[in-house]
DNA sequence: TTGACATAGTTGCATTTGCAACAAATAACA
DNA sequence: TGTTATTTGTTGCAAATGCAACTATGTCAA
């Protein structure tokens, strides 16, 4: 069912392309574990995985690093608190500022999930082998470089 | 505002992670143009890119090429239509399916931003180098042949 | 032919999202 | 000070999304 193809537009060699379809497969597979195990969103998974890789932090600055949306944020904070994952204390020199930390559960959980984060890159690296997978790494951070100040979190 | 770092995770080697932040920045910057130009959604976007390399197709089939959605496919065409941009027509042979057509309308708005992508595609190079743009492309494709079956649209 | 099953596409509905508007606190500085 | 701008975080609302149910059409085989 193809006709009129135009080969002046290679898609498959656009590179926005190529990312995202990546980026799309790649987490997914790690998505589903974090959503069936914990019930997590993306976006709760992606506040959490800062707050334990980088200790307790405001939510804007969850934002800044990660890039995430101000709401989403407020909002996986909200949910993440109800279910025991953090708390937020307000912070005394600056009233406006809620200081988020990880509880003891959260932590527990980010614990876990990095162990199965850990084993999917590996099993990833196995299937693409070293060499792309180096390849990519560094063709990766370059990007990230050139295009964003800090870095983030992701699934 | 930063302590109790936990070194045992080191997110930001974290592939899953690396990728979508990548696709995140590129993806943005290059949305902006077709959002800002042609008030064209992300989906919209990737259905006629699709119908545009490949040329006429049906809703399933763009699913199976793009990975998205099937509702989806099915309201971005619906917005299309409306637009002007493509066409459905009955397919003779089965009563079920519709070809999906770009119009003379929509085959503009895809030349122009093919030029654009194409230009963004330049810059983005350049703003890497060509070492670290080559390295990218060969583990993003890897990835993608170790993962996908068929590969997508994205934008 | 009939009946069971598969496929293309749409629609209903609950959830998630983004953006703009907002309240509260703080900063800046005339 | 008083006044104006910024920053932090939340909420309202409309739009986008995913999933399951549904219609219409096709296929296969008894």
């Amino acid at each position: 069912m193809r006709d009129t193809p135009r080969p002046e537009f290679e898609l498959d060699a656009f590179m926005p392309y190529l990312l995202n379809q990546a980026a799309e497969h790649v987490s997914l597979g790690f998505a589903a574990t974090y959503k069936a195990e914990y019930g997590l969103t993306r976006t709760q998974w992606r506040v959490m995985a800062n707050l334990g890789r980088f200790g307790a932090m405001s939510a804007v600055e969850i934002c800044r690093i990660s890039h995430i949306e101000k709401t989403r944020v407020s909002r996986a904070v909200g949910v993440l608190e109800r279910d025991g994952y953090l708390t937020r204390t307000r912070a005394s020199d600056d009233r406006r500022r809620e200081d988020l930390a990880l509880t003891e559960a959260g932590r527990a959980v980010f614990a876990a999930l990095c162990a199965r984060g850990q084993a999917y890159q590996a099993e990833m690296a196995a299937r693409i082998g070293p060499q792309n997978f180096a390849a990519l790494e560094q063709g990766l951070r370059a990007l990230i470089v050139a295009y964003g100040e800090t870095v983030a979190t992701d699934d």
